[in-house]
DNA sequence: TTGGTATTGAAAATGGTTATCGATTCTAGT
DNA sequence: ACTAGAATCGATAACCATTTTCAATACCAA
């Protein structure tokens, strides 16, 4: 697992399902949906455990999160580190990455413009892929 | 109130008296703030439906609501009911109705690419507003 | 006015997420 | 290896915004 964490963190068998799971789950996933899918395949880690890990994961920029209009957090490894957004299956959480750098320069200008300071932005885009919509359509 | 929704509903004096306080308050407000306001003002009000008008207000597009991360939903009566987006401070909720066009076309078309379908966005700008940075800063 | 129905709201339930805290496990030092 | 000390685990309880329940009430058409 190597430093996923800088300072005093330690390599246990949990995170590294954790992390080996990420590694292998290309879609947004609920925190309760990684944990039952650890559970399924014989991996024994606590739902708190699961929590524990994504927050420090977040912390240390390595998933992202995003949360859907009334749904709960959705996390996700994503293959590049640097700021992009997404394009969610709202059915099945299947993800595309995005950039948009046009957008980035937009935000910041428009938030310059009327005084406000220590700017961030939520850009993710949600619909319906064709995997889904072929079931379902 | 005249027909603030359609099919059966009735002009309740609780109705009325959320949707007065949206008009006054120009900042999103959490429900809990909303329906904190209306009991320092004494207008008998109960949270459950401050929640439950907050819905159908949205449900008929008149009020908008967004999430902060890792914060509640927040709710604001807005000046436009076309589709925009917003500039809102962290500290206070004060709030920017914004417009990108470039933005909107950009997010159709990559989901468009990517074939997917029922496509929608969530688009918002969090920052520290020029009033709460000279306070706190 | 009156009857039927939508609405209210206090209280309880819900459900995702976080805090507790004793048991366990890793790591460094010897 | 052994041991001490700290980090981690995880079952459980707590948290808290939001929703549901359901009996009492208020609205409105006739």
């Amino acid at each position: 697992m190597s430093d996923m964490l800088a300072g005093t963190s330690r390599n246990t068998r949990q995170r590294a399902e954790v992390l080996t799971l990420l590694d292998e789950v290309p879609d947004f996933r609920t925190a309760q949906q990684l944990h039952a899918l650890l559970v399924r395949r014989g991996a024994r880690v606590g739902l708190t455990t699961v929590y524990r890990t994504l927050q420090l994961l977040l912390d240390a920029g390595e998933v992202d999160v995003t949360r859907p209009p009334g749904g709960e957090q959705l996390f996700r490894k994503c293959s590049r580190s640097q700021h992009h957004h997404h394009l969610v299956c709202r059915q099945c959480g299947a993800t595309v990455e995005v950039e948009g750098p046009a957008v980035e320069r937009w935000a910041d200008r428009v938030a310059q413009e009327h005084g406000f300071t220590d700017v961030g932005h939520t850009l993710e885009i949600f619909g319906t892929c064709q995997a889904c919509a072929g079931i379902a359509g």
